[in-house]
DNA sequence: TCTGGGGTCCTAGGACCC
DNA sequence: TCTGGGGTCCTAGGACCC
């Protein structure tokens, strides 16, 4: 259904039109590397990989040179670099990224309104109400495409069909910078060859497990009956797989988007056994949760730890307390006493998160009072509170923090 | 090979209420 | 004395997605 244009372009072949596929799915290809390959122009040509130097780092994105030595996102970087020696490893710049991002999702919304950004580098637009105004959807999505090159520089590519699940598969299929639209009366025949990985919340383990049963592609899987499907994987992904099997997908594209949770986490170089250590980034991912809670209006009922030791088990401990709250002391409080019923001497500790889940909008409090200087006053008030309950003296990170504190105010 | 950080959704058990 | 069923909330863990 595709070939190569003069450019190496996929492009479809026929200027395909069912009303019918009125759903896109627009997804920049190798967005970090391909935003950093705009500053670094002269390794357009090397491999490139997007993470941070960190031993312990992954691998956020990876251009098609550097995936061509199987190099892929989400790669422990250490891997990478042994399969691609050579591989330039470049930091990422997410404030640039969001930027890029911005612009990239208007150029979607100048099309049509009902856009839904699906994350950084992904959106689904319903484009059925543009057909006067705009032409077919095949057209549209040519257009899209066409303007996110030229006003960004970025290539994407775009799936075109009648349901958002299809839509995704086919922006896949079409990478990168191509476009693949999938009819209405085609969507079995494109669905049914596909291995059951194409569908969308079957990952490794799920894959293994429907294998084991003789299940390997979205056909055999369709060909299944229902009940059978979930006395093996559950009731609820058991029906859902099997309706995205068949190409149905009810989901509509929403605009709106409310979090459900907000939260932090930390990675440590190297694993840490001093629970002070551990307290005090506490004490700042709890800072930074709440923040992000006020900013964004909102405050939650549920706070989460989460530690994942030295030997990459993970644990979570959460409680719901009365109130919604968005402050960080309150916040570090629990998150603290959930730490301290699971602490054990000599412990080491890889991994600490900190998340707000039950999350709304509310004032937690104090909306719209914050700002830099009031935060840093609630870090002054949590050691102050803890000192007056443990003892001074306690808790390490307070001289730390109060210079800080003392710094800011004998500025003003 | 050795595993980031941001999330969402599902399951299952237990508490509690009617 | 032994025993319902449904609904909701909470908690912990795990799979999955980008």
């Amino acid at each position: 259904m595709s070939k190569q244009d003069g450019r190496g372009r996929a492009v479809t072949l026929e200027p395909v039109d069912d009303p019918a596929a009125h759903i896109l799915h627009m997804d920049l290809d190798a967005f970090f590397a391909s935003v950093e390959l705009l500053d670094h122009p002269e390794l357009r040509d090397q491999p490139v990989v997007i993470g941070s130097r960190n031993p312990r780092s992954v691998v956020s994105a990876a251009n098609y040179v550097a995936r061509r030595y199987g190099v892929n996102s989400a790669m422990p970087m250490a891997v990478a670099l042994r399969r691609c020696p050579k591989a330039v490893v470049l930091e990422p710049h997410y404030d640039r990224y969001t930027k890029f991002s911005r612009q990239v999702m208007d150029i979607c919304r100048s099309l049509t309104p009902l856009v839904e950004p699906l994350s950084i580098d992904e959106a689904f637009l319903d484009v059925a109400g543009a057909r006067r105004l705009l032409g077919t959807p095949y057209e549209i999505a040519n257009e899209l495409r066409r303007r996110v090159f030229s006003e960004t520089g970025l290539t994407c590519s775009v799936g075109v069909a009648a349901t958002k699940f299809v839509a995704k598969l086919a922006s896949g299929r079409s990478k990168p910078d191509g476009m693949l639209v999938v009819p209405l009366a085609e969507t079995q025949s494109f669905l049914f060859p596909l291995p059951i990985t194409a569908l969308w919340g079957v990952g490794e383990k799920s894959a293994e497990k429907l294998r084991r049963m003789g299940l390997n592609t979205v056909g055999d899987l369709a060909s299944t009956p229902l009940p059978t499907l979930q006395g093996w994987i559950g009731d609820a992904s058991g029906a859902k797989l099997h309706e995205l099997a068949w190409g149905r997908d009810p989901r509509v594209v929403v605009t709106e988007h409310h979090e459900k949770s907000v939260g932090h986490e930390h990675t440590f170089g190297v694993d840490v056994t001093d629970p002070e250590a551990i307290r005090r980034e506490l004490l700042r991912l709890s800072g930074q949760v709440a923040v992000r809670l006020r900013h964004a209006g909102l405050a939650g009922r549920t706070v989460a730890l989460k530690l994942r030791f030295g030997d990459f088990t993970t644990i979570t401990r959460s409680k719901t307390i009365a109130e919604p709250t968005a402050t960080g002391r309150r916040i570090y409080e629990e998150v603290r006493e959930l730490y301290d019923a699971v602490s054990q001497p000599g412990q080491r500790i890889r991994l600490i998160g900190v998340r707000v889940e039950q999350v709304r909008e509310g004032d937690g409090g104090a909306a719209g009072l914050w700002d830099d200087d009031e935060d840093w006053r609630e870090a002054e008030q949590t050691l102050d509170a803890l000192e007056a309950r443990f003892g001074r003296g306690t808790v390490r990170p307070a001289a730390l923090l109060r210079s800080d504190v003392e710094k800011r105010h004998a500025d003003t």
